[in-house]
DNA sequence: CTGTTAGCGCCTTCAA
DNA sequence: TTGAAGGCGCTAACAG
């Protein structure tokens, strides 16, 4: 088999011009259907497939997106390309995913890399390290739109899909005074994630609302790593006034955080978010979980693409998801 | 800012030859030092950006290697997408993945994309439903290698880096035996799964050698899913003889049937594959797992297309990743 | 050190 | 219904 096959080996081992050719490709009605066969035969036979660079150049569309994530193991961000990967099928579109391990200069480098591939659109999830924008800015003036989702970034109007925790957070905290406790910590993620923010607020408003006492030491953050999840909350425990309940920024840090207080001989119930499939293989897990619905954000933000896609000249605005509680013991 | 900035845009703005711009941007040393500051310099103010068609056309190398896997929710395969990413890193190269979600057709179209994006290398874990193998075919005739990783085709020659489950499993039968376990069965994965069939024969080989009868009816096949693995346990916990271990595909096949054990008031001893992080927060998870090193597979698949990238007459091959059988209890 | 020129594979007017 | 010709943005001889 020759190494090249273009539309020119075709088009002379069929006698004819390399433009028909061309045309034959795309079913162009103007030529005749017997060319047309002849030509997807050939083709097919040759194993021929053309060249996206030189289509490309073309301005022919690539009918792809890149999707940017900052990774792959967390259930959260798989579900949600899921989401996002069954919307873009529908239209047609390829997904194509890239990790920035939660490191910008991961994402710069996909970023660019889509860019140079020339895909038709961009869904990220920023990474936990990305405190600049520099490397979306330049997308807009190519004409490549970009939807944020979930990851959002702080004040840089964009195209956002994001998760909404308070009515969770709230019901949560309901649930939990219902049942007489009073004591609740929060066990949140790092202050540069917007979620962790939001988290933050929302604890405090309802604590507020609930008429209940809320002080420094039940506040604690962790890094997201096991090591430092760990060590905020034997902080916890080491309290004069150990909670009676905690709050953990998602599931992991709960199962984490539990693990430790179940070593350490306590049994205190766990509120977390994330609602993920894997809590439910454990005993002891968290007691509630609010559900974020990773998948509808994917899908929603996919559909957000299209419209944007659609409509070339769509005022950015931000969509949300709101999140339910679940009650699981 | 122009809809569209080209070297001839740089060029004609600093009133030098379009060439000289393009040898600029690759620090080509024929060129002045002040010429390729100023090019550059107006490159990044204007936010130029290389159009990867254009290179494409001229033969540039793209930098880039598609992965494609099964599934992306799957620990196993994230880590061995870290592992590829790790060393294709240090390459300077960009991974791209897709997902094929087990579906061939979705597995199809994720090389066409890969074949038209020119990228230079592909790892492949297979579609659990791929029975033919056309669609890598003709990546040969375009000198684009492919790795399989872990799922490999069957009866297709090719490069390939897999997972050796007999140390495992055969430590892990005598581990049981050890303990005095005699009645030990099968939770398979499905038989079109080269892994399965692997697990399968070195159960029979490993049981022979320790001159434990098997019976059919302690070998058990399921897809995957966890309505078929509850059945296929039930179906095991409804024997006259109960088996007094079970050895699962792997450890989300454990969980499943574990759960369904325990709520049947059965304490039975699992050995699992995979050896999983989420494993460590279960109280009740297997008693053993079979560590496969993921990401070690990951590594030397990237390893070697590497070695096939940069010699480029390379017999096929293949390389084995073996197992360590890994005690949790 | 820099400019001129040709051409990569494809699509698309324009002509026949 | 088809062919000829030009050009997309870039790189790389080949000239200066």
């Amino acid at each position: 088999m020759a190494e090249n096959v273009t539309i020119k080996t075709i088009a002379s081992l069929l006698g004819i011009s390399h433009s028909t050719v061309s045309r034959a490709l795309q079913n162009n009605p103007r030529i005749g259907l017997r060319t047309r066969e002849r030509v997807q035969e050939m083709a097919k036979n040759l194993k021929y497939v053309s060249n996206s660079g030189a289509q490309l150049l073309k301005n022919v569309t690539t009918h792809s997106v890149g999707i940017v994530v900052p990774n792959l193991h967390e259930e959260y961000f798989s579900m949600m390309i899921s989401g996002i990967e069954d919307v873009l099928g529908q239209m047609g579109y390829q997904a194509i995913i890239c990790q920035s391990r939660d490191d910008m200069q991961r994402e710069k480098k996909a970023v660019e890399h889509f860019l140079r591939a020339r895909v038709e659109g961009l869904l990220v999830s920023l990474s936990a390290t990305t405190n600049q924008y520099d490397h979306f800015q330049n997308l807009g003036s190519y004409g490549i739109p970009i939807v944020f989702c979930d990851r959002t970034p702080k004040g840089f109007p964009s195209f956002r899909v994001r998760s909404v925790v308070e009515t969770g957070m709230k019901s949560g905290l309901e649930y939990l005074f219902q049942k007489g406790i009073r004591k609740i910590a929060l066990l949140n993620g790092p202050s540069y994630l917007l979620s962790a923010d939001e988290r933050l607020n929302t604890y405090l408003q309802g604590m507020l609302e609930l008429k209940l006492e809320t002080s420094p030491k039940y506040i604690r953050t962790t890094d997201l790593s096991k090591e430092d999840t760990s060590h905020q909350m034997r902080e916890l425990l080491a309290l004069e006034n150990i909670p009676e309940a905690i709050i953990a920024f998602n599931d992991y840090v709960a199962l984490d955080a539990i693990k430790v207080c179940r070593e350490a001989g306590y049994n205190i119930p766990f509120l977390s978010f994330g609602n993920l499939p894997i809590t439910n293989y454990m005993e002891h897990g968290p007691i509630a979980s609010v559900e974020q619905f990773p998948y509808e954000i994917g899908q929603k933000a996919a559909e957000l693409l299209r419209n944007v896609l659609n409509t070339k000249d769509l005022e950015y605005k931000e969509e949300v998801v709101h999140s339910v509680l679940k009650i699981r013991e």
